[in-house]
DNA sequence: ATGAAAGCGCTAACAA
DNA sequence: TTGTTAGCGCTTTCAT
């Protein structure tokens, strides 16, 4: 393996000109480039990246962390991530956390600093309780809503507001008596603040708050959607709307009530969140909140990007929100 | 930040022994262990990742290259090799090459060799000309079905014999004129290996095989499913059954045979190739192959961390080929 | 069981 | 415009 060394003999110049070379620095003749060049190509020439990284103080790397990337929502993050990243010559690197609180404080970890320039934390398992600990001194950006006002850059979603204009149109729709489809709710997360925005919805609607109709669940995912519209359906609880606060739980519902035999979006209406791909081609075709994934996770990256680039300590840190559109399909009527 | 020579002053031993224990070396007083961890958490000690690496030559990460992961299939992938890798305690940064035959090469480069202790490349660009490209002198397992006998490791599918079987379900289900969806079928890969285990099931059973009744798309998106669906409805296309080589692009095909009012299974039947988790949930629910992703995910990281792990030369290239089994659902009649 | 010396390959800072 | 010096933080080797 040819070093910098090899190639200043092979060339005729100190390894620094070569560095220079390498690096694009101005102030080298065109004569010497050349030369440099032609050496590095005979030598098959590679950097060791290792080497500039511990010079550096620099890896080049960011990490991300998901629940898990197999998943229609943050398998698209993921993507959006990795692709914003590359514009700024930033690989990414993938830690899956299954969402829990100890392994998402793993990612944070200082040992990740030397590892990782920076890291995208979507926090699913940590809670407001943990906010003093992303107190860290290296560059991190929390993605999704467990924590608030915490010391660091947070990009959260329009989570209140599209919610309630989920729910507010399935009213518009004729529903009267609307489920919500969530998470166990904690303090401040995605599932309480999705719950929060339906129950405005409902309240300004002069609907009824029945505390049956709110229905918990482990997990957000196909599996649990459909097993407890089964339930639902099973129990003789009257329905005729569902928000669910993710568009696979939304999916899971509409193949429950499937099973169930009750037809959508005639006796009961539908509508997930997220707007992942497949929600488009599901039969019925599933209405959603699009929080403009691609713009949440430019924003999350040059955040990111902004903290690893100033020396200085941050005085303020931000905490812009997503805008949203409401897409309406088949699963509420078209 | 504290280094290995601070923790070393702080507890008054050499950088060597603390080295010696943050390794787990034998060879350390037990008292001696003491005082140096005890110096390590009193200055918050982490190791810098990036000296390591420079000296030891290994990184601790291997690449994974594929199209993208924002996709069911890709995503699971990628899901299933963090997880085998963590387990080998590597890291894995994933690069997207968008299927693009440069973008494969670039993740092949010798320059993320020393970024990369290995890359698992999920080739969909590269093709069996390009065979010789892939003899690098650092380890490499493809996944995936374009390259054939070529100088490296390669974990393959059954593509061949699954795509028989799927076929002849389709025939055992009285499916006359079976259709099949698949990528542009260029020398070996994915969609011609699909294709010929479906031409041999049609030959064996007697069947003819009408070339209108090969569609060829883009990309094997659900997308493109649909929009193929509903355009050999429109086109008057006599059909019965559809093999399709991508779960997602069976899961678009069912909805655009929906869109054209053809109802299946009963008039036309379905199966698709992965066993991607929304299959199971999809409306009608997907029949399909499920060729173990886990093992296959398993064995490539298992070949790639011996090829790690072994200095010399390797004599021999290993090309596994996994098992499958038919998951039968709704879509062709339960 | 512990330590001293050396160097992995690169680039910042300065000198020429 | 080019070169010299030094050192990033760690671990391998060899000595004690």
């Amino acid at each position: 393996m040819a070093t910098i060394q090899d190639v200043a003999k092979a060339a005729g110049v100190s390894p620094m000109t070569v560095s220079n070379v390498i690096n694009d620095h101005p102030n080298v003749r065109k004569a010497t480039r050349e030369k440099v060049l032609d050496a590095m190509a005979r030598l098959d020439y590679r950097v060791n990246v290792a080497a500039r990284n511990l010079r550096k103080g620099r890896t080049g790397t960011i990490g991300l962390a998901v629940p898990e990337v197999g998943t229609p929502y943050y398998g698209r993050l993921a993507t959006t991530i990795i692709a914003a990243a590359e514009r700024h010559n930033l690989r990414v690197s993938i830690e899956q956390t299954g969402a829990s609180r100890e392994n998402e404080l793993d990612a944070l970890s200082l040992s990740r600093n030397l590892l990782y320039d920076g890291l995208i934390l979507s926090a699913a398992g940590l809670g407001q309780a943990d906010a003093e600990r992303l107190r860290v001194d290296h560059p991190v950006v929390i993605l999704g809503d467990r924590i608030f006002g915490g010391p660091v850059d947070h990009v959260a979603m329009p989570n209140q507001e599209a919610s309630r204009a989920a729910t507010q149109h399935l009213i518009e729709r004729d529903c009267r008596r609307i489920a919500i489809l969530c998470g166990a709710v904690e303090e401040v997360d995605t599932s309480s603040l999705r719950l929060t925005g339906y129950r405005q919805a409902l309240e300004e609607a002069g609907l009824p708050a029945d505390p049956a109709l709110i229905q918990q669940v482990d997990r957000l995912g196909l599996h649990e959607g459909a097993q407890r519209a089964r339930e639902m359906a099973e129990s003789g609880l009257e329905f005729d709307g569902v928000f669910c606060v993710t568009d696979s739980l939304a999916m899971g519902v509409l193949r429950g009530l499937a099973d169930a035999g009750i037809p959508v979006p005639e006796q009961v209406k539908v509508i997930g969140f997220d707007n992942v791909t497949e929600s488009e081609f599901f039969i019925p075709s599933l209405s959603t909140v699009d929080p403009d994934h691609d713009a949440m996770a430019e924003r999350a990256v040059a955040l990111l990007v902004k903290r690893i680039e100033q020396t200085e300590p941050p005085t303020r840190h931000e905490e812009p929100v997503s805008d949203f559109t409401l897409v309406i399909r088949e699963s509420t009527g078209g």
